[in-house]
DNA sequence: GCATGTGCCGTAAACGTTTACGAAATTAAG
DNA sequence: CTTAATTTCGTAAACGTTTACGGCACATGC
């Protein structure tokens, strides 16, 4: 005999009021519930989630969709790590668990998530590295799967979403080098139609037009969002013509600034005496010579503000919180360094 | 009506024949099989995995413990992201699934994978940040749950296991800097249980040893595992006494060295000039200035390694591999770049 | 004393699969 | 033509839970 029937055979009571007493379902004796719990801790007794997820119809794990193999996404790392801290906190308030589903870079996202749903892996879903038409919102909007995305994106399905202030970076990045007379700001792109991308390019165009800076597409450099893509932008910007380069960066990436400061040095330029960098926050550039002046915010808050406006999909899970859909863009904070020098 | 009972309806045949022409079971007619694998791509059909796995007694999903919280692990980045990546390129030729188990900070190791086991949550499972006595291994053990760590353990349960040569590191680190004329010779420990520092640590005193150097305790700098405890332990290094401190440092961690580099400059003295540092590659520490001699390996080559072990002792799933136990140390080259200066 | 209500518990039916078993239809063997 | 073997498929019983339903015992109200 196994599981809970082995449980109830053990107290000599049926297997509909262990499990009750063990769900803490009202219509049983306290003396007798008290009894059930002293026994399942005793034997080590946890209900098997197969059972539990095919009769509830709901599993209590939300997934949290990532593309592995770092080559490509660079950003798949600390910041993630962080996150995941945050949006634990929330979830074991509700007795949700948090797992990371890795979308091999062999396997295109949108077959993998559609595996993964179909076959009822996680009641809820958040998805990250948002595509600025990203088929993944359909998918999990047409099919009533709670889910929140890290991300703005043009594709509407009135889901919820995160997001980074990333008009904020250009805007208040751009004034601030043009207050230093930089003219020539030269800004990252990346490769794929990550959304985040066209976000910060068009405040940044803007940004310059309300500066009266006509815009120049030589300022536009694409990369791969890693520390080999920023050294690749420096090694480009060395290569052009004086007068002609950018004079500043404006980076929303948290690692490319380690290969960017390492190309720079590396072709006689030197950061934040005569090119000005600026940045995000992270670990790795925390630690950067001279200091990145950059843009920080809170990865364990993100979280939290993460599982929470997930949670407000959820009344099921957490009836405490006020459902609805949020739809926020969470400001950052500039630390001041030493990169962003005149010009 | 639902799930395959919905295809067997639309199909006109029974349940049973579309279980086991979706199974590739034998005993059914090719072209029924085709016209139900036909069917069921067409109406979107996945198995549900509650219902599977709660009959099959499995789930197909393999899990990869980590801790969340960047904090404390520090690893749990870039390095990850790739061995996933290797991993996953072997569990796709098994119909095998790698989701990460995210342990929160604020939860018990040992407690989370109970749960997550007793749930029946994963069929196989992989452990990391080994300790040097990891009651995760007897646990698995005892339950007959397949598994390896990546790490060894004074814990021997019989259980398979891969690790970075250690002993290598701080063999060849110690000759090298020996070589160059270092006596005094500083390396980090963790403040957990961590096996690999016991190892590290071991086989350099032996190095030492070996090269008729005293053992010197405060040569032992303990430290989380992340950029600020690098920089913490260059602070360290700074404030001791000219003639008692270390002229040379062996890292084994991959961003450490990115802060011990800044608290070296921060402090005076220039790693490659005043200072000797060897350490681990990674992204970040590529692009240290000067040019970090480090040990490397193929990351995503350690998550095949390791997903091939793991199936070694899972013959249900992948008959094909040569069932057995496997205990590799896997090698490192060193990489040689200009930290690693003479005394 | 009867009706009604309440607290507690057992019974059994679901949930969506897989698979052992047996039956029917077809083919092969004698 | 009979019998045995083979191919193909349908039936039904599991797997371990949760929960709707009903029933018993007891208390409460009049």
């Amino acid at each position: 005999m196994k599981g809970i029937r082995r449980l109830a055979n053990e107290l000599d009571i049926s297997i509909g009021t262990v499990s009750r007493a063990l769900n803490g379902k009202p219509d049983v004796n306290e003396q007798t519930r008290q009894r059930v719990l002293d026994a399942a801790a005793a034997m080590g007794y946890v209900p098997n989630q197969a059972g539990r997820a095919l009769r509830k119809g709901s599993t209590g794990v939300v997934g949290f969709m990532m593309q592995t193999g770092s080559q490509i996404t660079g950003e798949g790392d600390v910041f993630f790590m962080s996150v995941f801290d945050g949006v634990q906190t929330v979830f074991a308030r509700h007795q949700l668990d948090l797992v990371a589903l890795l979308c091999s870079s062999e396997e295109d996202p949108d077959a993998y998530l559609q595996r993964v749903v179909a076959r009822g892996f996680a009641d809820a879903i958040i998805i990250s590295a948002t595509k600025r038409y990203d088929h993944r919102i359909e998918y999990l909007a047409v099919r009533n799967i709670p889910f929140i995305a890290l991300g703005r994106s043009l594709t509407d399905a009135g889901q919820p979403w995160l997001d980074l202030d990333f008009e904020g970076m250009a805007e208040v990045g751009v004034d601030r080098l043009v207050a230093k007379g930089h003219r020539r700001i030269g800004v990252f792109a990346p490769y794929d139609d990550t959304n985040l991308g066209f976000v910060f390019l068009e405040s940044y165009r803007n940004s310059l037009n309300r500066h009266g800076i006509p815009f120049d597409a030589d300022m536009i450099f694409r990369a791969h969002p890693n520390e080999r893509g920023g050294y690749e932008i420096a090694e480009r910007i060395a290569a052009m013509q004086d007068g002609k380069r950018p004079t500043g960066f404006v980076l929303t990436n948290e690692v490319m600034s380690v290969g960017l400061y390492r190309g720079l040095y590396d072709s006689g330029l030197r950061p934040g005496k005569d090119f000005a960098v600026i940045g995000r926050d992270s670990p790795h550039a925390h630690y950067l010579s001279p200091k990145l002046t950059c843009f920080a915010l809170s990865l364990r808050d993100l979280g939290i503000a993460l599982a929470e406006s997930l949670l407000a999909t959820m009344p099921a899970f957490a009836p405490q919180y006020p459902i609805g859909v949020v739809r926020k863009v969470l400001p950052m904070t500039l630390i001041q360094g030493d990169s962003d020098c005149a010009v």
